[in-house]
DNA sequence: AGCAGAAATTGCGTGCACGCAAGTTTGCGC
DNA sequence: GCGCAAACTTGCGTGCACGCAATTTCTGCT
């Protein structure tokens, strides 16, 4: 029942995302990500320039989608499957560090960073966290603190996205002053350090969710 | 010392700015939002259309600029004005607010939620305040935890941009179900609601800059 | 089976964002 | 004042996002 609605139009559809992903990434490492036009991607998909449109709305979209694949939606279950007796923001921490720790091919990483609306694109994913992440976060909180459920969601989709801004971006003056900047740092660590710093929202929700039960 | 940067330079272009903003909210105003081309607001401000998109890097920005003003800045300004002994969340909650109630035109209001697309340009404002507001927090923690102030910067925007939108969307069905949805609430309510999410976690690294200060 | 209607694809047209390479204005040291 | 360099404006060209309406492809029902 994770893919709802009938059988061969949805199976159909999801055959053109991932032909039309995938193609994208191929020339975009093929020729370089500024010599592919939307047009040469749905060619190779197989479908009208249009219809690419209809999948993703702009030109990079589809060539990141095709590194960070499902990552949104795994991450939001693995919040849903864990149990109740795990902190929240453990479980958490542990959901994204495993989505984002896939043994990565380093080709597709310099694409990315080498193009800024590649690096733009690749930021914006991380938003995609949000409403699966909204849902499940409200689930655990009882449906008694929808807002607050969103509104923690979005922090920690927000929270991903400066992690990885920090860790992509290309180092721009060397070292400004004496202030021992800490220059990138692993990926890892930028995520762990980047949800520390929430986790106090998170643990105090979750009180709350816990007495308001105990009542 | 605000401005920085020479005089008639900066003067003119501010001007220019304010031009192209107030011209679009007006044309909106006047003929509504779709019927509003680049090219009117270019000709309504007396430059050329490319220099519009000098300015702003889309059709709505100008609108919804012409509403939102400079809150961003304002914001951060507040923030970091505040003296040392309030709470950060208190300074931050009271600053929000401030800069959201500000008595509004009600058919500025109307314009914008009536059309989608200015609809997730306002939305977007709220992440202008990022920037400077990181370097707000930034300077209270003594510059030792940048990317915790990026975090928390970033995670303050989040809020208001869900607070907002909790506050502009249409509301979609009646009642899904019994749940008792809260409708959407007054928008001063709304920002405090979302912002008391964040506060442990301004409470804490606060907490922590201190003790690393007293050592 | 077959058919009514829902859903997806496609072509077309329009307005737009933005790189680039002139041209024009402003700031500043002499 | 003078001239040069930096900053801003502008026209042009290109690729793109997306509304719309016609067409094709699927699905559930009888």
């Amino acid at each position: 029942m994770t893919t709802r609605r009938t059988g061969l139009r949805e199976q159909k559809k999801q055959a053109t995302r991932v032909a039309l992903r995938q193609a994208a990434l191929r020339l975009a490492l093929e020729r370089g990500p500024d010599a592919v036009r939307v047009e040469d991607i749905a060619e190779a998909a197989g479908v009208s320039p249009r219809t690419y449109n209809n999948y993703f709305a702009s030109r990079e979209q589809a060539i990141v989608a095709a590194v960070t694949a499902e990552r949104e939606s795994r991450v939001a279950a693995a919040v849903a499957a864990g149990p109740a007796d795990v902190r929240l923001a453990d479980a958490l921490t542990a959901a994204v560090l495993e989505q984002h720790t896939a043994p990565r091919d380093p080709g597709e990483l310099l694409l990315i960073t080498g193009s800024p609306a590649l690096r733009a694109a690749y930021l914006d994913t991380a938003a995609a966290i949000e409403d699966p992440l909204a849902a499940a976060i409200g689930r655990r909180l009882g449906d008694a603190g929808t807002l607050t459920a969103r509104v923690l969601a979005a922090s920690v989709a927000a929270a991903v996205r400066t992690a990885l801004q920090q860790w992509i971006q290309p180092s721009a003056a060397p070292h400004p002053a004496g202030g021992l900047v800490v220059p990138s740092g692993s990926l890892p660590d930028l995520l762990r350090s980047a949800l520390a710093a929430l986790a106090p929202a998170l643990d105090a929700v979750e009180e709350q969710a816990r007495q308001r039960t105990h009542e």
